[in-house]
DNA sequence: ACGGATGATGTAAGCGTGTACATGCACGGC
DNA sequence: GCCGTGCATGTACACGCTTACATCATCCGT
């Protein structure tokens, strides 16, 4: 049997009051006193019950993390990064991967968080609005990654900037059709990232006076199988695309690989942007939009360490700023724009002509 | 304030007992009060205090995972295999991410989860004697992944098969200069993985006559950018190897990328094997030693979940397969072997003195 | 018709802390 | 020498639940 606290109280021979005071740091302990109690607990090698200690104090010392899929690189990240932060301040994470359909119902219908958790920590979960309500009827502070909750601390990329910047690089590179590979896009309960970065794409385009053809449009779900095979939906269109954006970098490895598959080369048949900065994206050289993935947790945990300990009543909102990575796999549109209108080019490769019946095969 | 069991008790007009036990779905209660409790609930919106719970029941309903690095592909896929069945059995996951060693230290200095989960999981971890002895003395049942520790549930796989056939592998496809990029090398603490396979691919090769080099051995810390300072490091031997088996995927990653880099052909002037079947291998086109990842996650929760039903008192240990899936980095070895010397190489490429002379450089 | 099972429910004692309040003591100012 | 102050410590209750035990009603067999 553990040590308890009486056990600890008798050896120091003084109360248990005395040992709850000296053990948590608080004032009115004399010296003498605290080294007698520290001495009998290290002695009796005691740990406080954390059970008995919240059901006194209300205070549970545990941040509830909530997402959508512990095993993606982005989430596992950023959850590192949670966990540096709090970790440091010795709060515990209690995990809860909701990215099963039942699990995340049965998750709302029992609100196994309520009283177990001092903070909760959101990331980029799909919720409906009573889902959100429920959350904040939780009544902890909540720190939300990518979505935004009325009354809740928040941390997010610019994703329309991050957006505008990929397509931005492939219209400056002379492209005038430019897909994208979309993710998650009939989800019902909404990531509201995707069509943001949806949107942006359009209006880039529109503002730049290329036509919109929904047909650029190819949903990829996120993998590196779905990205490939968007890609070959855009490959197999009658005027396929010569850029295309996909965001994020697992479907751009997918988009690579399969351009790879049928023999087309990158950059100079086809242009690919990525986004996130995946560990892979360097290794591949692939051009992409970085995000600080790990420094978001980190970012997320100090808004809760400042919501807890009271420093900021005011929930704050932090938008962290994404950036270009130029790499190997975005280059000059292979279609003759006006500028190299007279310029031969410099390499064989497979003529346009050529290249439209590889893909419309 | 959220409802308590009182006030539920009063609204059902039963006791607390009933209550609890109704809630619970412990026989002896008539269905109409069962109905009648459940409705109350319902209509209070309560959840049950699991502190509360805990410190009457003694169960935590929380199992510990301790781990290196969530955010390692590995781990991560690991924990989404303990999360699925855990959670469908209502069970939490106390998450703990020991990779920064102070953070290590700290841990088992307080023991912050005894008391705290009603069992552990281990992943991989390296441990000194102490700090089994440590997590032993918490009394609660513990699987550990990888790692042996007396007494405990365990899972892992065959790592000397895994090692071995991924050498003949590479031997019987004529290499006989064989590099290993090797992981973790000199942890004090000893991850015991990386022992056990570099001294397997010592045993095979002295098996099949080949001289031990101990240049040949590469140290690569598992990451990508290490993979590739490793193989760096080989292709500089005055005579460089035809393979290299790399201990797990990222780090054969790197070496691609080197390889690449370096402008050698892979498979033609060197092959190259991983370890892992990580997502992207497929990608890369990478010949690898497959284990099933996310099922050794779950493997563990179900032992975990036998050991907490008292299902089987005696721990049990689980070793899963692993298998050679054989893709495009692996081929016959480029320099001339007995049964080639006569035919002429069917490609350009360049000559082997050329080859070393690129490497030498 | 009556004793004893059997099943439904209530009573109350913990579980191990935190903390408001009471207590006791030393000290200093008048 | 007395009283108020401030600090160190003890007392005791609350936290919200589980569960052993007691209680009570019901039902069955003889």
């Amino acid at each position: 049997m553990a040590a308890s606290i009486i056990d600890v109280a008798r050896r120091a021979g003084v109360s248990t009051a005395t040992v709850s005071r000296a053990l948590r740091g608080l004032p009115n302990v004399s010296e003498a006193t605290r080294e007698r109690v520290l001495r009998a607990a290290e002695e009796l090698s005691y740990t406080i019950s954390p059970h008995a200690s919240s059901l006194a104090s209300g205070r549970t010392g545990t941040v509830g993390v909530v997402l959508p899929f512990v095993n993606r690189w982005f989430y596992s990240q950023v959850v590192a990064g949670i966990d540096s932060v709090l970790r440091a301040n010795d709060l515990d994470i209690l995990l809860y991967n909701l990215g099963d359909e039942r699990v995340h119902e049965r998750f709302f219908a029992r609100m196994p968080l309520r009283r177990r958790v001092d903070a909760l920590i959101v990331l980029n979960l799909p919720l409906s609005a009573a889902e959100r309500e429920a959350l904040v009827s939780m009544e902890v502070p909540i720190a939300v990654l990518g979505t935004r909750i009325p009354g809740c601390w928040h941390v997010s990329i610019d994703n329309a900037e991050g957006t505008s910047t990929a397509v931005r690089h492939l219209i400056n590179l002379g492209h005038r059709r430019i897909g994208m590979i979309t993710g998650a896009p009939v989800d019902p309960r909404g990531f509201t990232t995707p069509i943001v970065r949806q949107h942006t794409y359009r209006t880039v385009l529109a503002q730049a006076g290329i036509p919109y053809d929904p047909d650029l449009e190819a949903p990829g779900h996120l993998g590196i199988k779905e990205g490939a095979s968007a890609m070959s939906r855009l490959l197999s269109l009658p005027d396929p695309p010569t850029a295309v954006f996909a965001e994020s970098d697992q479907m751009a490895f997918g988009a690579l690989r399969m351009l790879s598959r049928v023999g087309l080369r990158v950059p100079e048949d086809v242009s690919v942007i990525g986004f996130d900065d995946h560990e892979t994206a360097e290794l591949l050289d692939l051009t992409t939009i970085a995000q600080p993935v790990a420094h978001q947790g980190e970012l997320l945990a100090r808004q809760i360490l400042d919501a807890l300990s009271g420093a900021s009543e005011e929930p704050s909102r932090v938008v962290v700023p994404t950036e270009l990575i130029v790499r190997g796999t975005t280059g000059a549109a292979p279609v003759a724009r006006p500028r190299y209108q007279t310029v031969s080019l410099p390499r064989p490769g497979p003529e346009p002509d050529q290249h439209s019946r590889t893909l419309a095969r």
